[in-house]
DNA sequence: GTCCCTATGTATAATAC
DNA sequence: TGTATTATACATAGGGA
């Protein structure tokens, strides 16, 4: 019963129907944001399809929503929106390694993380809305979780990488030196 | 100078202008597809934008463009796509690996923990002590998360341990060689 | 969450620069 | 690619079921 956007404008009639202009800022009414998360998120999706049809271009869209029921949405114009991550994940590693920048995510932040896990723990005691902190610092938690083993996923890969590379380069130089002998000796019988 | 969509409707005046109905499918023209690629791409990202601010929610996108100069476009509602893709694929790596048959963990996946949680969270209305199943969860979770980090490492560990066994043994062949020369050398003097 | 409706705001196809 | 114009197709706010 309540316009959503744009309140107080002060020229309600008996009806308004159709559309009106939607300043674009958080949708305060929670009922109103959900209404209009369903549609645009609907809408999106449809738009983001439209755009690898008629482009041929590959398109993926993660919508990740931290109220209400739903959780993850996800579109691709592939199979799985994890295939078109995992090549932009190696665009951004290419571009990484060019521009050669090792951006730690300190493990220091991780504990004060938890710390302030800890502290608010204690204090969980009677106020009611520290649950919400609590929600926030779970999600920070899980956050900083996974950035942290996704990095050291990424070094891991570069050692092995490395390695793989020293190998090959090992088998070669080996190589040669098998052809090297293998000359002398003819040379030798010659 | 050619319409991009639909050609051979015979309608032709002397100036079609303004927007015509347009089919979802390829555009065969090359140019009008690329013009085609920018504005959608660009109503796309607005939209994205849009929805991620009315809706308070996280939204990434990815476009991948294999054919012209442009290459890989990305949005992202917050710092970097990396960040949200990161989240994703946390999502669906924990299910899988969890439902694999390495779970050793706990009977509970890594979705339902997520499920339970959130009902939790919409619950915590009156009863104050759902905070403390909250901290369970949250610990569980963490848990989860840990012990999941711990597996992928520990198989990656076993992949570096094995390279560089490889990578030992052709070091020590190499040397096998290279004194084989060395004596066939001093051999081929005498 | 979904579907319908209306009225209107917006995106954009075609085109030219 | 970016910008601008025009006319129209499409998306969607507000409201109700």
């Amino acid at each position: 019963m309540e316009t959503c956007g744009n309140i107080g404008l002060g020229l309600k009639k008996k009806k308004e129907m159709g559309r009106r202009k939607l300043e674009i800022k958080r949708i305060q009414d929670k009922n109103c944001r959900q209404v209009a998360f369903c549609k645009r998120r609907q809408g999106l999706i449809k738009k983001a399809n439209e755009l690898s049809i008629l482009c041929i271009v590959d398109v993926g869209v993660v919508i990740i929503s931290k109220n209400g029921t739903g959780r993850l949405h996800e579109y691709s114009s592939t199979n799985s929106v994890t295939g078109i991550l995992q090549r932009y994940e190696s665009h951004v590693q290419a571009e990484k390694e060019i521009s050669g920048e090792h951006s730690m995510y300190s493990s220091m932040k991780i504990g004060e993380l938890l710390q302030t896990a800890e502290r608010q723990l204690e204090e969980t005691n009677a106020d009611g809305h520290t649950v919400t902190d609590l929600i926030h610092l779970q999600n920070e938690l899980q956050t900083s979780l996974t950035q942290i083993r996704s990095k050291k996923t990424q070094l891991m890969l570069e050692t092995v990488k490395d390695l793989l590379e020293k190998e090959k380069q090992l088998r070669e130089e080996k190589k040669i030196l098998k052809n090297n002998r293998a000359r002398m000796k003819k040379k030798r019988k010659k």
